[in-house]
DNA sequence: TTTT
DNA sequence: TTTT
C-alpha cells in the first residue's frame, strides 16, 4: 500500500549520527522545519517540525554535509510506531524514514555536489542487477 | 515549503464527523491502516496507523460513504502539533490533513462518484501503441 | 534531483509484455486513463492517457494479473526521451517508469496479494481515538 | 483520480509569459532540466527536460523572479494533450501543470523571499471561505 | 529545544 | 534548443 511523502525544509540543528549496536549500520536523525504556506492568522510564523531518519550511506553523507539551517528535500515514508514510556503509558512516535535526502544549498562546509554517489548499501534486497 | 503526502490504506473504523463550535465547519477524522510493503521479519503483519483529518464538503462525503474497512487514497500534508496534556507534559499530535480523499472500493452503501467504471470513451483516439 | 509521480487510474487495454533482446529482462507497458477531477466544461469526460513502463518481476506480475479496465496506483518517475522518427523529425516520447504498481481491484483472475482485505489485526492497540 | 508529480530541477532558459487572448489570464511556461540520479552508463550526464506551465499570479512571479539556471521545486499534475500537426498527423503534447512553484536559490535578481504571497486568483472556484 |  |  502506498505511503509516500516529499518534504522541503531546513534542519533545526545538526544531524545526529549513530550506529546500530547489532550490525553497526549507520543512522542519522534530524528535525526538519517545514514552513506552512498559509499561516492561519496572517502574522504568526508557523512550521511543522518533522523528525527524519536516514540509513546507511546517506546517513553518513547527511552527517558530513548538513548542519543546522541546511535546506534539503526529503523523500520517504511516514512511520508511526507505538511504545510504552517509563510510566507504562502508551505513546506514539512519528518519523519520516527517508529514502533520499537531497542537499539544496551550497553555502556550507562542503565541496560536495548533489546527491551522494551510488554505493552498494543502496541496493534493496530485491534489487537484481539489470 | 513543500509538504506533500500520498497514502493508500483502509479505515480502521467509521469516520467521526464533527462541526467546529465557532463556525460550524465540518471536520471528519479517521485512522488509516497503511500496510508496509516489506515487513521487517518476513512473517509479521505490519502497518502504520495514520490519523487523517478532512474538512468541509469532503468531510461530509467521507462520513456518508466511508466505513470501517473502506479503501481510500488520501492526498494531503503532514501536520505535527504540540500541546500539553493534563499533567502539563509536552506532547505532540500527528495527523495528515487531507486535501482530497478518493474512494477506491465500490462495495459500499453509496451511489457516490468514486473511481468511475471503465468505459470505452476512456480510450483516447490518440492512444497509439508504444 | 527529485522526480516523483503518483497516479491512480485504469488500464485502457491489457498490458504488453516483452523481453529485452540483450538480456531477456522483462518489460511491461500499458496506458493508464487518469480522469481529471474537474472537467473544464462541466459536462465533458476528460482524462489523461499516460504511458507506463514497468520492469522485471513487477512487469510479469502486471502481465499476469492486470487487464483492460483494472484499477491501479502507479508510483514512479516521469521520463521524456528524444528520438528521430523515420522522416528524421525530432520527436519526444513521454512515459512514466514505474517503481511500483499496486493492484486496487480484486474482481480479477488473481490470487495475488493486492490490497489485503481488512481484518481486525489491522487495528492497532494504540489506535487511540483522536 | 490521482495525478500528482513533484519535481526539483533547473530552468533551461528564462520563462515565457503570455496572456490568454480571451480573458487575459497570465500563463508562464518553461522547461525544467531534472537530472537523473543514476546515469545508465556511469559517465554520461542524463536529464529529463520537462515542460512546465503555470497560471495566474504564480505565472507572473515566475517571470519576475526566475531565469535560466534557477533551481525550483514544482508540484502539479501531468497533462497529456492530443492534437494534429500541420500535416494532419496525430501528436501528443506533454506538460506538467504546476499548482505551485517554489524558488530554491537566492542568488538571483530578486530580494524575493519564498513562495508568492497569497492572492485571490489562487482561490479555486470551489474554494469556499472558512 | 526548533529552521531561513 | 537544453540546466548546475
Amino acid at each position: 500500500m502506498l505511503n509516500r511523502i516529499v518534504l522541503i525544509g531546513r534542519l533545526t540543528r545538526d544531524p545526529e549520527l549513530r550506529y546500530t549496536p547489532a550490525n553497526g549500520v549507520a543512522v542519522a536523525s534530524f528535525t526538519l522545519a517545514v514552513n506552512r504556506r498559509f499561516s492561519s492568522q496572517g502574522g504568526q510564523k508557523e512550521a511543522d517540525f518533522i523528525p527524519i531518519v536516514v540509513w546507511r550511506a546517506q546517513a553518513e553523507n547527511c552527517a558530513k554535509y548538513l548542519g543546522k539551517g541546511s535546506l534539503v528535500a526529503v523523500e520517504g515514508r511516514l512511520q508511526i510506531r507505538s511504545y510504552e514510556d517509563r510510566e507504562g503509558q502508551k505513546r506514539t512516535a512519528t518519523e519520516v524514514v527517508a529514502d533520499s535526502v537531497q542537499f539544496l544549498d551550497t553555502k556550507e562546509k562542503r565541496s560536495f555536489d548533489g546527491p551522494p554517489a551510488f554505493d552498494d548499501s543502496m541496493i534493496g534486497e530485491d534489487d537484481v542487477p539489470f
